[in-house]
Order: structure tokens, then sequence, then C-alpha cells
DNA sequence: TATTGTTATACTCTATAACTATA
DNA sequence: TATAGTTATAGAGTATAACAATA
């Protein structure tokens, strides 16, 4: 008993995902995708456009466009690589540390509310599941 | 201690969330959107195109396309509404239905295998975080 | 030659605006 | 008037194609 069938799983969790994924798009903060190139870079450090790609799991050239849009919005700058002259390293600006640290703590959004409502049992169970869930993402 | 900050944890869902989504929509199966739409059928039985744009968060004006899609794609037929002639229920053809069925079992798709490679542990994190989510959703 | 990065362009999903038909 | 549904159009996000510069 127990077990757990990871075909149907999969294809529940395809179902929800969707749903959440257009009631945050909905929510006019970040984007998804501007939003975890900025995490990356405040988990890993400064990365070249071709590394956040990969990391972030779109095409190079969608990268290019991402972080055009990034710098236009002050969210990060870009200097040489020390020794690739082809290549820049992408980092942080304040402003977009001030702003991650902020969306940490900010309870208005959508998500934080609902998750506020949950029941401790549930949240506990949400939380159990972050680990998971960032492994399968990363996998 | 076990304290859980949902602020905090809805700025790392929301991250996450990115990444896999992004990953499911790479894999050329059925949408996201189309996918919940054929769900909430099967689950719930024939619904106004009005009904659904509700149930799935869209605009009535996107799921008429949705549903154009669908009914193209020949996952979707409708009828006439019983008592209203404004309206259509939309119900599944038997090719959706058997779709749905296989899907379910599809242990191909890389969500699947992903799913298959955790360990039995965190499969039982995943799977008791389901219902969770699914209240996220509906919420 | 291979790699890093870019611009140009097209496709998918979903929104808003404007409309028709029925209630 | 209000509601169910539609078509037309625009925007965001991401893909492929084609290319330049450097390794």
């Amino acid at each position: 008993m127990g077990q757990i069938d990871p075909a149907l799983l999969a294809s529940e969790l395809r179902v929800v995902f969707g749903q959440l994924v257009r009631r945050l798009r909905a929510e006019n903060s970040l984007s998804l995708t501007h939003g975890a190139v900025l995490a990356r870079i405040d988990r890993g450090g400064p990365s070249s456009a071709s590394e956040l790609a990969a990391l972030i799991r779109v095409r190079p050239q969608s990268m290019a466009q991402t972080l055009n849009e990034l710098e236009r919005d002050g969210l990060i700058k870009r200097r040489p690589h020390p020794t690739d002259r082809r290549s820049s390293l992408v980092e942080l600006t304040a402003d977009a540390q001030a702003r991650l640290q902020a969306d940490r703590h900010h309870r208005e959004s959508w998500l934080a509310r609902a998750i506020e409502e949950l029941s401790p049992a549930q949240q506990r169970r949400l939380n159990d599941a972050m680990g998971v869930l960032q492994e399968l993402a990363d996998s």
C-alpha cells in the first residue's frame, strides 16, 4: 500500500502546474523567467549568459532577450569576463538584490495569501515537498 | 520550530514552478491549458464555455479559441444546451477519453521519468503535497 | 572549427476590444 | 439590460534561423 504511480502523479501535476502558473502569471510582478534568472544569480553568483540559459532551460537566444529586458529595467549589469573576451559576467544590481529581499517577505501576493490560509499541516506538506520540486526542476 | 513563512515559501515556489513549466511546455504533448480543459470535463462532466473559462481561470475569449483548437483536433464536441439557446455543452470525444487514459500511464514523459527516479520517500512527499497544490490552484 | 552571443522573425498562449444572439 | 459566445487584434514569452566575434 501507499503505492505511488509516477505516471499518474506526473499527469496530475501537469494539470495543477498549469493552473498555478496561469494565476502566477496574472499577478503583475516579475515574470517567472525574470525571477528565475535573478534567483539563480543570487544563489550562484555572477554567471555568463550561456550558463544562465542552460540553468534556466531556455535557448541562448531567448536568454539574450531576457537579459536585455532585465538590463533595461536596471536589475542586472554585465561586466567583461576576465579571461574570455567573447563573454560577459551577469550580476545583480543593488536594486535587484533589494527587490529579491522584498519579494521574500511580500505577503500581499495571491500565492502568499493562499498559503497563509492553508492549515499548518498543509503548509508543512507543501514545505516538505519544496526540496522535491527543486530536485525535479534541476533534474 | 518547524515555523513556516508563507511569503518565503511563495517566493520559492514561484521560481520552481517557472522552471517546471518551461520544461513541461517543451515536451510536445497536449499543452497545459488544453490538458486542463480536458481534465476538467473528464472530472466534472459536460460544461459550458463560460463555466470552463471560470474554472480554468482564463477569459471567455481565450477559452473560445482553446475550444476551437480542441474541436479542430477532434478532442471535444459541442451539443446544444437543453434550455439555453445561447450556450453549448462541451464534452469529450472518445479520442480524448482514450488520450487522457493513455496519458495517465505514459511513463515516457520527462516528468514521469524524473518522478520515477526520486526516492520512495520523496515520491511520498510529492504525493502528499498534491492535494495541497490542488487546493492552491482552486483557491 | 567550436563557442559565446546577438538580431530578426515566427509561433503559442492569453489578454482586451468590439460585436452578435439570446435571456 | 445582462449573459453566452464569438472574431479581431495585441502583447509576453520563447523558439528557430542566420550571423559576428573570439577561442
